[in-house]
RNA sequence: GGCCCGUUCGUCUAGGGGUUAGGACGUUAGAUUUUCAUUCUAGAAACAGGGGUUCGAUUCCCCUACGGGCUACCA
């Protein structure tokens, strides 16, 4: 069995999980994973595009199988190195009647969809048209013969119905008669992604096609083809995947919806190479792979308990293709960002600490020592979304805070606190222990000497500490912050106050 | 307009002829944390509407409505 992924994989949320569960099922039935880059038309191919889409499956942890049965007879394809066989093929079509040529102008179709707005190529019309069905064989031959520029579209029957069973959503059904001509072979001798897509599953021999909702309705045309090839027997199955949807208003989520509504929709940051324009990725935005693939595979799935984390080796191992939901899903970062906080919590430290090590050379700060910043970072895990958020978290331990929130307590302060803090940082001198737990029972002891209530002299420390009413445990701060670091602060801070 | 697909809390979903219609995100309240966040507990919150079939429909069938997709010499 062979895999393949719906050719832009890669690039959009949608993408990415059409790949992922197309992985998910090549690996539960031990078949190989083709990744299918298709670029029909080279306008409309971007370079790097291909190794994009690897290195964003690869940090997915989707993998092609690294010993596939037959390798390189085998795809991927690229479409503008096999122009010849798809004319040989469109050829082969109209010589067995199931196609033919047709000399139409896409200027002359423009004026007719002008004139009649339910334009359609169809049985209906297509002897009135500019064809080799209209013309007779000599007026065909002259034109063929002069270098007339022309497209190849597929006959589709009249009075049929076109059947298939979708391993998503069972039975569908088609009337032919409503179907258009669907142009197989372009005028500059590139095939349409219709013919493309069955010539190639056929020389790969793909067993199973899972790609987006939006092919549903050119399914028909591509089962005809199939069967008008006269490969039937080998036609692959079909899934077609329900939409990811804009979190508001309609419609299919763009990546320009990212950029509105702030969040990315593409899984690592990708970069126009043509306008230039960045598009955030989920990587870039902090998540991890993990959660990423996790957050992906439940939109739309869910293996029927109320388990909602999953690694890989349990997707792998739960997934279903019949538990996929019919119906599109609208987008929610909300339980996105849930999904790589429970991700955070759940990855070790150390898996953790290259990335956090990361932002100290973003902000050109000598590294801590691996110990000190493991320490801090479990102090704080819990409390961040994603791995960025530790500077926000964090940084008051390894810059002093300049600004201190001293409006919270400036107004109550009084010289009794000033002598509290003084005796205190005197007295820390002499501390031979210095942990949170010993700590907080001396700072108890001293404000129950003092005949001050503690909610007065605990607040005041923190801000002079953190900067801030924000973060940890005081005391595991100061525990952490070290002897010196604790006086000098409580020191400069007291100096703002006089 | 035509065709295709779909429709359970605000969102993602479980369930499936007889259920107190379950969970998660978000939200609200309380507890913990003498901060903030986390965490914990509790609460509000849904079967689109109408016809059938049936002793009984959220569940099966039909219609309507709504949503989405497609309707290119784009994929």
């Amino acid at each position: 069995m062979r895999f393949a992924p719906s050719p832009t994989g890669g690039l959009h949320l949608g993408g990415v999980r059409t790949a992922l569960f197309n992985y998910l099922f090549a690996k539960q039935h031990g078949g190989d994973f083709i990744l299918r880059v298709e670029d029909t038309d080279q306008t409309r191919f971007v370079p790097g595009a291909e190794e994009y889409i690897n290195d964003c499956l690869d940090w997915c942890g989707i993998l092609p199988d690294e010993s596939p049965s037959k390798p390189a007879a085998f795809g991927p394809y690229r479409q503008s190195e096999r122009k010849a066989s798809y004319r040989r093929f469109a050829e082969e079509l109209i010589e067995s009647g199931y196609a033919y040529y047709a000399f139409d102008t896409a200027e002359e179709l423009e004026e007719q969809r002008k004139v009649h707005p339910n334009f359609r190529y169809s049985h209906e019309n297509r002897l009135n048209l500019r064809n080799s069905l209209s013309f007779n064989t000599e007026q065909t031959n002259s034109l063929l013969a002069a270098g007339t520029p022309h497209t190849i579209r597929i006959k589709i029957p009249t009075e049929q119905t076109v059947y298939f069973e979708d391993m998503i959503r069972g039975a569908v059904t088609f009337d032919t008669n409503l179907i258009d001509d669907k142009v197989l072979l372009k005028a500059d001798g590139m095939p349409t992604y219709h013919l493309a897509v069955v010539v190639d599953d056929k020389a790969m021999e793909i067993s199973h096609v899972f790609r987006g909702e939006e092919w549903l309705p050119s399914a028909p045309v591509h089962i005809l083809l199939w069967e008008y090839l006269g490969w039937k027997e080998q036609m692959p199955n079909w899934a077609h995947l329900p939409l990811i949807l804009k979190p508001d208003g309609k419609g299919k989520l763009s990546k320009r919806d990212g950029d509105r509504l702030g969040f990315p929709v593409y899984a690592m940051n990708w970069t126009d190479p043509k306008t230039g324009d960045l598009t955030k990725g989920f990587r870039e935005t902090g998540f991890l792979p993990e959660a990423f693939v996790n957050m992906l595979a439940t939109l739309g799935w869910n293996d029927g308990t109320e388990k909602e984390l999953f690694t890989m080796a349990e997707l792998i191992a739960a997934f279903s293709v019949e538990r996929i939901s019919k119906a599109g899903a609208k987008y929610d970062f909300e339980k996105a960002k849930w999904y790589n906080h429970e991700w955070m919590k759940a990855t070790p430290n150390a898996e953790l600490l290259p990335q956090v090590e990361a932002i100290f050379k973003q902000h050109e700060l000598e590294l801590p020592s691996q110990p000190y910043l493991n320490d801090i970072l479990s102090l704080v895990k819990e409390r961040m979304t994603f791995v960025e958020d530790f500077w926000q978290q964090a940084s008051f331990f390894f810059v002093q805070p300049e600004e201190l929130d001293l409006n919270a307590i400036k107004g109550k302060w009084n010289a009794d606190k000033t002598a509290f803090f003084e005796e205190l940082t005197a007295e820390f001198e002499s501390l031979s222990q210095w942990n949170a737990e010993d700590l907080g029972a001396f700072f108890k002891e001293k404000v129950a000497s003092s005949g001050m209530k503690i909610g007065e002299l605990m607040m005041p420390f923190r801000i002079m500490l953190v900067g801030g009413k924000f973060g940890p445990d005081v005391f595991k701060i100061a525990e952490l912050l070290g002897k010196k670091g604790v006086i000098d602060r409580v020191a400069y801070a007291l100096g703002l106050l006089q």
